[in-house]
DNA sequence: AGATGTCTACTTATCGGACAAGTCAATTAT
DNA sequence: ATAATTGACTTGTCCGATAAGTAGACATCT
């Protein structure tokens, strides 16, 4: 790579580095090559590369490790994993956790119900069949991470990855810390029926019908904790 | 400037050099020191002191022109520019920040309406004429930290820890570099009017009114920014 | 065998000096 | 008076050296 007259070539490393990442298909948290390759790979100056890779830094795409190297970073990451860890630590009571979710999960499933497409559907219904078949199988603490699949589809299917993140951070703090509280007497059956009747609220492309399915949902696994812990 | 441990010279260069504008008082469009004299005055390495120049320049503090100098920069104006690209490159975008908040924080408004004690209220209002104090300095870049520190006191008067976390990960998960392009022409007078709005609101116990008030606050906010972006 | 310390290679972090190249103004030549 | 030149100052890039963090291999001790 050569200097081209009036443009800096750090901002030329920049852009080199992005294609590079795109190109070879580098991805979340994988190992980026270290500088001196990266000299030698672009035929520029550890200086230049330095800068471009510093401002890659700040502007999100990669993070640098002192003595380990450069790696492909995950913009919201970082924070969300010191979120998880503090949900887990904290202890926080599974009735914060539904306060929130009641607050998410209704006008997600109204926005799922707009955007979701066709593969969303299906993994959606899957979800719904695989719980369903988990449970006639008796497998009880299995029925979690299944019902953690439909909500998560749903999420996914809003297109929003912020979204989708941040309910993959709860869901998973959630089934760490209180997998037997969900599985109150009656609750599998009740959340068979629930999750088809949001299931086809957002198939039907009917968002308030979707959002009031949710809300139901939620409300009534909420009641269902309450009573059981008296 | 010595370095210190754990912590990157270059970052705190970055700091320094902030910190000299504020206190010396340069203002838009005035030469800054030349490289040569930052070593000198920081008793830092040029390499260092280029990295960090490098970062402001990115972050719209200043502009870096080929044999002439450094020069503070029109926040505003630079940052739009580059917001707009950080926008195309990036997959997550402030509007699907903005989809999940207006999701949660009408929400979380109608509970601290609720629940918010008098701790709480004073917080809140202390948010408020803190963003007012800082909005009469013309201290524009400071003026999102004091927003996100009322959208936190809400968020902490819920009582509900799990959502003040959530809250604390999300405002701290927008790019640091890019906050000020939040502040669109015009924003900082309805942030002031809209804040107030929903304070009232809560302080008055009127749930349904805090709701409407913060869902007002987040589309107006949002609308400003599309509206900015074109 | 298992725990512990040391060594070594590789990585980023910082430094200092060198030269290229853009800018501007004072000086000089015409 | 005008044009060209020089020189000082600036950022841009390169190079080589040293510090410091990391991780694995290896040897040593218990």
């Amino acid at each position: 790579m050569k200097p081209l007259k009036t443009v800096r070539l750090s901002d030329q490393v920049i852009e080199a580095l992005k294609e590079l990442i795109d190109s070879e298909g580098f991805s979340l948290g994988d190992k980026f090559y270290s500088e001196n390759e990266l000299t030698k790979k672009l035929d520029v100056s550890r200086s230049s590369i330095r800068e471009a890779v510093r401002i890659l830094e700040v502007t999100g795409v990669v993070t640098v490790k002192h003595g380990k190297g450069i790696f492909i970073a995950d913009p919201m990451k970082k924070e969300l994993e010191a979120f998880k860890e503090w949900l887990i630590n904290n202890e926080t009571s599974i009735f914060e956790h539904f306060e929130v979710r009641l607050m998410i999960d209704p006008k997600a499933a109204g926005v799922a119900a707009v955007k979701a497409d066709h593969e969303d559907i299906m993994h959606m219904e899957k979800a719904c069949r695989d719980f369903e078949a988990v449970y006639n199988e008796g497998k009880t603490p299995a029925l979690i991470k299944h019902d953690e699949e439909f909500h998560l589809a749903m999420a996914k299917s809003t297109k929003n990855r912020t979204l989708y993140y941040l309910m993959k951070t709860m869901t998973s703090s959630l089934s760490e810390g209180w997998v037997t509280s969900l599985h109150t007497p009656g609750r599998s059956e009740k959340t068979i029926k629930e999750h088809k009747v949001i299931f086809q609220a957002i198939k039907n492309k009917d968002p308030k019908a979707a959002e009031k399915a949710m809300r139901d949902h939620l409300d009534n696994a909420l009641a269902d904790i309450r009573a059981s812990l008296g």
